[in-house]
DNA sequence: CTGTTAGCGCGTTCAT
DNA sequence: ATGAACGCGCTAACAG
């Protein structure tokens, strides 16, 4: 790699002193057109591009945002991780990306990372961590915006997925469906918790005590998890007319398990799945879903995370998305 | 937020000078293990942690890695993201994402602003610039690895796509295929000009002319994108009794192109897809495709990139990795 | 409006 | 084995 060209480079050719480069650099009035102009065309003949590092020292702010997913392989993270990214770019900053891999421990050793490095701010996406350490960990930065979690005295973006699961439940009794069964994600989950509550709490709304053998967790959020909640559930429940299920993935397992066991879908037993994946419209039947702009949360989160840091008022927001409901052949 | 802990507090706590305390920092040796004991301690109990811009700053190393994809909301660079930042948090590195958004000028953009932000080295993924402007780029940093393109002087790690299509062309004709279509990518793309290399030359190797008109380009490389050439295709050339797709999306799109055109498969026509994505055997039927690890090409072109970074010796390495055949039931 | 003087927090000479 | 002085490239606070 060629030689850097400096800021001293630049005052030299101009015949200016460095500071007047600075200013002209950050457009801090303080300048003269004359001067602006003739520094600026040194600017650009030399290619100059200020040191971020050499100006994160000087200011403390480095124009690097901080985002932590538990696994950015996984589509619901990426897409948040796209939204989030387009949104830095167009406000001037970059992501400093890190996947917790599911793991409380990793997760607080990026935090303290992510503070090593000066990051201006960080976002942190479906936090395992205990509220007490999550607390402590938020305190170091100067602004954390939570994405479907809550905390007292930071900003968050989530999904409402209690309402989202209480709409699902409606849907199904508004089919006639009076035996309704949910396949729940992760216990640590936040989004799942969120959901086995609208769902119970939906139920309880339209008089159906909600039954707890009705309900089953998922050894894992995917379509084998999908698959054995599902037969586990089926067989000790023949009498089940309707199976909301933690994500597109369980609930395409559950649609292998009511195959196999000869319940028809959508008539012996209605299926939804959540979160609307491009899986979601092409099974067979095809899922009733709810969607969430995934994207948009990204982008909404970042702008969040900017505003704090530019207000700094120490004010905290909370944005709510609501899913959407969309209705296939699988629960119709 | 509190404010920060330097080096001098440490120095001060201890009764040392900070350079002492920056060798204990560094394990320069040149240091008795007593000071360097308690130095240890008072950094444990002060909970110090060196700032990495103060440290940037004065070493011009950042322990920072940009990583350039099209598209992280695309599952193929998802997957390459997610092993860049298991190989790049072993190593101690942390990674900095950029989206391309499949524009040239953009990408451009990027590589200045990760030059500006001094980090250490670049993997770029699928790069669409033009050769000589990518040429110029990888000059101003000090370690560029390319995924799936490769240049003069440059390291890179790369799916041997051309082979890719070979293979699958001869499990066709081995199930005794002969018109033999192919669905094409975007011209620019890197990867679909190696496919249609390695179908051509297949066929040309066994015997078979390749008919121009057996190819047919997507306007997308998505499932509407292979449906609408698929039904082109299959309606100009009735006597395809094959069809090799860019990738499974689109196969995906061939496959309901098929079946409204009545063209059974794989009795009919025997399809073919690539990538190996969660859908391809969940499709009816289920895809033959071609796997390659793409977590596995995010590893290696991270650790690739750390020994160019370690041995600064210039010399460039190139690794190509093998799709593996997956065969299904659509071409069994 | 412009230039001068000081740091930002660390590593790297050199002395000691 | 330890410490003092200097510089990395830039901005902030002051002077003129």
């Amino acid at each position: 790699m060629s030689f850097r060209v400096s800021i001293a480079d630049v005052a030299r050719e101009a015949g200016v002193s460095r500071q007047t480069v600075s200013r002209a650099l950050n457009n801090k009035g303080e300048i003269s057109d004359a001067t602006l102009r003739r520094v600026q065309e040194v600017i650009h003949r030399l290619d100059y591009r200020p040191s971020s590092i050499a100006r994160g020292l000087a200011t403390h702010h480095t124009g690097t945002i901080g985002l932590i997913v538990p696994d950015i392989a996984n589509p619901f993270f990426a897409d948040i991780g796209r939204g989030a990214d387009d949104a830095a770019h167009e406000a001037g900053y970059s992501l400093l990306l890190c996947n917790a891999v599911e793991d409380a421990a990793r997760e607080v050793d990026l935090l303290r990372t992510l503070e090593q490095r000066a990051v201006d701010g960080v976002v942190l996406c479906s936090s395992r961590l205990p509220e007490k350490i999550l607390a402590e960990q938020v305190k170091r930065h100067d602004a954390v915006v939570l994405i479907n979690r809550s905390l007292d005295g930071c900003s968050s973006v989530c999904v409402d997925d209690a309402r989202g699961a209480a709409v699902v439940v409606q849907h199904l009794l508004g089919l006639g469906r009076r035996r309704i069964g949910l396949l729940a994600g992760s216990e640590v989950s936040h989004s799942s918790g969120e959901r086995v509550r609208g769902y119970t709490e939906a139920l309880i709304a339209a008089g159906e005590g909600p039954d707890p053998a009705l309900m089953q967790r998922c050894d894992s959020p995917d379509i084998d998890g999908g698959y054995h909640a599902a037969r586990a559930l089926l067989s000790a429940r023949p009498d089940l007319d309707g199976l909301i299920c933690y994500n597109d993935l369980v609930a395409t397992g559950a649609l292998r398990a009511c195959a196999e066991l000869g319940r028809r879908v959508p008539d012996d037993v209605a299926v939804a799945g959540a979160d609307d994946i491009l899986l979601a419209s092409l099974v067979t039947p095809a899922l009733t879903t709810l969607r969430s702009n995934r994207q948009a949360i990204g982008v909404a989160a970042l702008r969040m995370l900017i505003d704090d840091l530019q207000c700094a008022s120490g004010a905290c927001n909370t944005l709510v998305f609501q899913p959407e409901l969309v209705v296939r052949a699988s629960a119709p």
